[in-house]
DNA sequence: TGATTTTCTTATCTTAAGTTATCGTTTTGC
DNA sequence: GCAAAACGATAACTTAAGATAAGAAAATCA
């Protein structure tokens, strides 16, 4: 099973079977039921997952409310990766939205492996050079485009299996930055003009 | 003056002086003038700057209308990071809004440092994780913030001096993601919101 | 310096998002 | 299996942002 872990990284760079057996050992398995939080509010993190089955969804709590700002999902890593950088109490949970089963790692072994292994200083900068062009992407899609553009973008960049079945309605719009009302609308505004055109 | 370099470099991690002595020699200098265009439209970029003085500012054009998306001052680095790390074309311009005196080194002599001195290395991943936290924390102010609040965060974070009385103002709205009659009618908001409490 | 352009504010009108509430429907938990 | 909770659509109302235009002030520059 350790072998995903490793397959998924590979999408990265490759590693070799030493720098592999290195790693191997720290990987451990971990379960984590439906709305189990698997980041609490104010903890340091200390561990880097990746998800084998199910999936998780980020929030921040603004006064009082739950904003969701982020989904995971299968062959993805999660962690909050602010709070492993910086080493500051986590401001955002992160709460499985299915039961799920995730490989995990210690932080300091991956920093134990930055000074033992060339490759894994490499990793180490391709993951943070790729989740930094994801924000971005992001990012720009609230530049971009008004909260309509943001949720036909979605449409287009997720396959609706994947996600829109599993993710409630109302965690979607908090992820365009939207009331699920007026996700609502939009729906409906957006297939209103679908039929139209037909 | 290429001393600057090495203490804003120094911010991330220290530089030995073997390690420094390998790299500057391929550091040069450049000025631009107002209005110049640093990184033009479907160029791939090569260089990386630092600001010595001046400032730049970046925008997308979307349907034929400049979307300024960020702004960079003195002694911040300034590039197009995207288009270096997956050697794309930019779908970005960076724009000097001030004459200009920069710093600048190629992307292959980083890369040729990376393999050479295991510190550059560290450098590298320790730039990307940190533009990383800057991305989110401005993608977290369109996630959790209102417009109103996004420029009141805006306000909190920048020095008048430093950014507000150097970028024109429709700028501004651009970055915050709003047009600059909105952020005309904000700011009357704000200011007589000030005013009623006083 | 005087003309032109740029910048910002203000006003009007339109459009869309936020808020609150209601009502079926589905899911969940005992 | 049933009661409770969660979910999504919709409606009515409020609020704020987008579009457009006009005008004043400031910056630019020839």
């Amino acid at each position: 099973m350790k072998e995903i872990l490793r397959q998924v990284m590979s999408q990265t760079i490759p590693i070799a079977q030493d720098e592999w057996e290195a790693f191997e050992p720290h990987i451990f398995t971990k379960t984590v039921k439906k709305r189990e939080q698997l980041i609490r509010l104010g903890q340091i993190s200390t561990e880097i997952a990746v998800i084998i089955k199910g999936s998780f969804r980020q929030y921040h709590i603004i006064e009082g409310e739950e904003k969701t700002t982020f989904f995971f999902f299968d062959n993805q890593f999660v962690c909050n990766y602010e709070s492993i950088l910086l080493q500051t109490p986590s401001n955002i949970v992160i709460e499985a939205m299915e039961d799920c089963e995730l490989l995990y790692f210690k932080n300091e072994t991956m920093q134990r492996l930055y000074r033992l292994y060339p490759k894994y200083e490499v990793f180490g900068r391709l993951i943070a050079e790729n989740v930094y062009l994801c924000a971005m992407e992001r990012l720009n899609t609230f530049l971009l485009n008004s909260p309509e553009g943001r949720y036909r973008k979605f449409l287009e960049h997720h396959d609706s299996q994947q996600i829109l079945n599993r993710v409630p309605q109302h965690y979607i719009a908090s992820y365009l930055g939207i009331t699920p009302v007026s996700l609502s609308r939009i729906r409906a505004r957006v297939a209103r003009q679908a039929r139209e055109l037909a």
